[in-house]
DNA sequence: TATGAATGAGCATTCATTCAT
DNA sequence: CATGAATGAATGCTCATTCAT
């Protein structure tokens, strides 16, 4: 006689999940591995030290699922790309915009983190080194291909551009707080004639 | 009357704190500093544990040392800035290919750690807030003046075009490893006509 | 709702604090702060030392605890003097009888401890300062003055009297193991007619 | 063809010695073993950390060193008492009088020492055991002894009432700082008629 | 599932001791 | 004899992780 239904433990567990993950995202976002400790996840997130490794084994496993989400996240936010309406140059306006205007910054720095980190399980890394870049770059090649030709995206190599473009916004994203941020054309220079 | 001439003991410890520094930026840069043991700047600096509280008292006298460091050499290297023949915007093309090519990344990840860490003395935050970007982006207004009037440099409000400008390149610096680099035409496009 | 009743925890809590105290005190009061090793205190307790930490921040504060522990207790014990029958000596007889008597070496040795070490507390000597010398001999003021009246203790100044007898008993109580512990009428000849 | 003719340099190595023994003996009562760093002896001596161990191997063979000193240091003081003119209970007046006046303090607090620390080597605490306790009473005896036929010590067992006495005064040197030194007539009542 | 007591490996720092000069 | 740079064992303290309840 449970007296709460498995979907109901269900449905606590997979609250529990993300509210762990929104919590560590934001801590690890800020501190790095070394400097985030359990029990900050666990105060963010308004739980018990303990509870956290029922649904996270460790420290590492923790940070790889958010490299996973954050991966994943970023990938389908350039796949959105392509059901907009508008010139590819537009398109990419708008995605920069995107990225610049909203809270994608723990994302990039997760993904940073990641790569200047020790601790981090090579899984992780592995994932790091093939996916966001590349994917990142591979599924923006089209559109700038098709900026270049429209005549509005500046002529060169394509992985070359696409790559520098990634980096630059990344550099803003990562670097956070105590930095001037750009405004969308400044950025946006870098690639238009 | 000590049996080794006080200015041979100098030059050893002259030495020794150089080579400890040298060895704890680079530790420090990529580690961070709750990332950083210093049994990992000893072993870097080739020497026991111990010394290196010789010479520093404490990681974080340490860190803030290499901060204020950071934040001369910046300075200086920006000050040279005037002595070069040319237009402005080949003063700026100069400076710009000179962090780009160089290992400078140290210091733009020094200060970059040191925004984002917690064990940060307040000394050397303090530090912080009040120089690198300020004290660039004053320094390359001139510069970058002279650039509009010369009909090189974008117009508009410079303290953002300088401000947004050296966000660029310290976020480019710190990303480091992992990351395409963008060449040099990439990032003078954000701010040439 | 914890899954372990509150109480339960209140008093695995107590009895581990209790427990360390104990331990503490015996350790500190043979060696000494800088003779103390927090891993001794762990092992006289039988736990490990991290679990040492989870109740008292750092060694000084442990040690704190215990001298303000010490400080109460003997002035408790003093009070209590007050509900004694019989003539003012043979409540001072008394009094001495059980401080000689019993394992009150503990107290007396902290307090003496942290009049003489270094690394304590500023809060803790501010403590001691004030307290126990000033307190005791306040306290038992109007006891020996009741025994000057009924001709039993010398006469003199009290203050110079009670002081120099707390002096010889803690100084005796310090010495512990080694020495030979005077009886109690040996000691009473110094406040006696 | 020395410079300095080899007593001289004998000369100067006792100095030396000599004023290492001073510094240590005010630093060891005061702080104990474990508190006391050879830094701070050399310090208190003027001289470098590195030359201390030329004089001595070890710390503890400086600490047992000064052992040695301070007992042979109180048993030639008991042996002068017997030069002295007067009534056995003058003689002891007198030397209590000179224990309580002078800077007897440091050897008080050294044998004190001795026996709470650990890292003292068992020689020394050998040489405690059997001195200066023992060597102190026994030579004591007589002019107690002689007291008590003369009419003015209080009767009963000799090494009882020695062994008290000394220990009354070994408490009271030890405490030191912070306790009100009784006078003499207060600790003469102890062994007075 | 949830909590927090408990453990122990790891890291910052201190300090006795050695040794080249 | 004298100095202080250098080493490393020892110690305070932190924090990831486990586990009884």
């Amino acid at each position: 006689m449970p007296p709460i239904s498995g979907e109901q433990l269900n449905q606590i567990r997979d609250e529990r999940r993300e509210q762990i993950i929104q919590a560590a995202a934001k801590v690890f976002a800020k501190r790095g591995i070394a400097g985030t400790k359990m029990s900050m996840v666990a105060a963010e997130a308004g739980i018990s030290h303990g509870l956290v490794y029922h649904y996270f084994k460790t420290k590492n496993e923790l940070f790889t699922t958010l490299i996973q989400g954050a991966i994943e996240a970023s990938i389908s936010s350039i796949e959105g790309l392509n059901r907009i309406q508008g010139s590819a140059l537009e398109k990419i306006r708008l995605l920069t915009k995107h990225i610049l205007d909203q809270e994608k910054a723990p994302y990039f720095m997760l993904i940073y983190q990641a790569n200047h980190s020790d601790g981090v399980p090579e899984e992780a890394k592995q994932l790091l080194r093939e996916y966001p870049q590349q994917a990142y770059i591979e599924r923006l090649l089209p559109t700038f291909r098709d900026g270049q030709l429209e005549g509005d995206i500046v002529e060169g190599d394509l992985v070359n551009l696409v790559g520098s473009y990634f980096t630059i916004l990344s550099g803003i994203m990562v670097l956070g707080e105590g930095y001037h941020i750009p405004e969308l054309e400044f950025v946006m220079r870098t690639i238009t004639k």
